[in-house]
DNA sequence: CTGTTAGCGCCTTCAG
DNA sequence: CTGAAGGCGCTAACAG
């Protein structure tokens, strides 16, 4: 059996009224008798109507299509969990408020300029861009946000103006929490501060909350850069870890990192993250970490999109976290 | 500096030519001249111009547009990085044969019924799905691939007809070599096999090049359902272990939870496992396993249902494996 | 080989 | 409050 394809002309006919009326009340226009929007309504359940998004976007001039930028680093020893997250985050939400969304690899785009970009962005009929985790270097991306032609959102990175906004959690706030609930009751004073990049905007956030910590503890910190990635964190670790007394890392895979070093070098220290993946259990360990629900944060980025392309003004928002410790997969507090 | 928009229209015009005429040639017609073709390629050119799929697609009704199906589930313990290499490999693929993929979770289309689901598609203007590991209990969406409405691939799971194609590695015989080589030269004999699914195409697959093996080499296999679950691996690991020489799992992630098990009852035994994901590494062994490049089946699976949509028929396509061994993200042989 | 003519399915003034 | 008419940007016969 095939659903054959009903169009607003069958609804109209069925309902009897003019195909500008069913129109009328898909698009829920105000001027629309309560009989006639019943007719109608009733015509469209019927019929299981379904109306045509192409034909409405090439109509309207709305496509409602957004474009998630994502950054995954391939061959990178990363985890797939995080840009998971955003992308589950962001369909469903999308989803919800009837949106179109396509997936972008940075990848696909890396070598195009500004107004390839935008081109390729404007013959998918693309209207807003979520960009997860725009970095500083990145002068093209950049320039796209700042030349306004789409309405942006950018996750973890800063950059608001009339058509962008900026979504994160406080990231100096979250490792200041962090770290000092880990350091607590403990007499560790030298301290091994794993970074993430230099010039990341969330790493230099974090970098603030720690120095802020260590100046209000007294702390004697020392700064490694691990660029997030497991191995770095673990050769620094093999590196200064011995005339350390802890460890606070700036992603959960670089304290994965620390953590196996340590037991390669058959010496303990207590190690602390941020990210909150579930990987972590694989670890074996428990540990203190920061807790960020990136589905959320995705789900909230598309809400404001969907704001921005309603005429709303770019705005800066800072979401919620946790602190958690976690081992095996289970939260234990 | 905005770009605007340019359409068919321009090009005609500058190119002094009926925008039919562009049409042509964007659209690869045989019967224009290569005078005109040279005019109006110079004019896109100029104008860097790029055709608006969206009205391409209302008019032609060939939209290219396909949907991805994934079956994402949350809140078990599952590994992101098989999906992820699905996506990626989608999506990469589908940008370079100038289609247009969308991704789709299978809670998001859970409720519906075979009607529903063809509408939602058609109402997106989907020709085409990609579906990954169709469970034998999904009736609904097995269904919607049986009436034909749409083209589909099915990734890991059987079902070739004149519209559907299925594409997988041999399972049975991946499980055949893998166990064979961990086994070789070993004296094990009593072996504890952790399957996937009850009613899992792939996992009955596997359990029967597992058999033929035992069958093979007089191996005394005990075999226990895990539903690729790293705790329901751990706890059979627990139960069963003991008394065996060796596990082979049916996922690496079940591999993971039996080697954490077996630390846990501080016993040695000897795992195999199945996958190849890079994950493995963070359970700190070495073990041998079935390497499945995800990206390059999704890649396949694209290019696959692009010749559906194209006339082709349906087929059963066989992708390659290898056996490996891998440590900490290290391949070693 | 090129241009003319109809639409695709829907939205949006604008009369009535 | 409703319907007729014109178009969104492009494709696809059909004439010429």
């Amino acid at each position: 059996m095939i659903y054959e394809l009903v169009s607003i002309r069958d609804v109209a006919g069925k309902a009897g009224v003019a195909i500008s009326t069913v129109s009328k009340v898909l698009n829920h226009y105000p001027n629309v008798s309560e009989e006639t929007r019943r007719k109608v309504t009733a015509a469209i359940e019927e019929l299981g109507f379904v109306p045509n998004t192409i034909a409405s976007a090439l109509s309207s001039k709305k496509t409602g299509r957004i474009a998630l930028v994502l950054d995954v680093n391939r061959h990178a020893q990363t985890v797939d969990e995080i840009p998971m997250q955003y992308i589950i985050g962001a369909i469903n939400q999308a989803k919800e408020k009837n949106m179109d969304i396509i997936t972008v690899f940075f990848t696909m785009i890396a070598e195009m300029n500004v107004e390839e970009m935008t081109r390729y962005f404007q013959s998918q009929s693309i209207e807003g861009l979520l960009i997860c985790d725009l970095s500083k270097d990145d002068a093209i991306l950049r320039k796209l946000v700042e030349e306004g032609r789409f309405k942006c959102v950018l996750i973890d990175a800063p950059g608001v103006n009339e058509n962008t906004s900026s979504i994160h959690i406080d990231n100096a706030k979250a490792q200041y929490e962090v770290a000092k609930k880990f350091l607590i009751g403990k007499q560790n004073k030298k301290i091994l501060y794993l970074s993430g990049k230099k010039n990341g905007y969330v790493s230099e956030e974090r970098l603030n909350g720690m120095n802020e910590l260590a100046k209000e503890m007294g702390l004697e910190v020392l700064v490694r850069t691990g660029n997030f990635s497991e191995l770095e964190a673990r050769k620094l670790t093999m590196q200064y870890a011995r005339s350390k007394d802890a460890i606070i890392c700036a992603s959960d895979l670089m304290a994965i990192g620390a953590m196996k070093a340590l037991i390669d070098m058959d010496i303990y220290r207590p190690v602390c993250g941020f990210d909150g993946v579930s990987l972590m259990g694989y670890a074996g360990k428990q540990m203190h970490t920061v807790r960020q629900d990136f589905e959320q944060i995705a789900a909230s980025a598309v809400d404001e999109l969907s704001r921005l392309l309603e005429g709303g003004s770019g705005q800066d928002i800072v979401m919620p976290h946790k602190l958690i410790r976690i081992k095996y997969l289970d939260v234990i507090s």
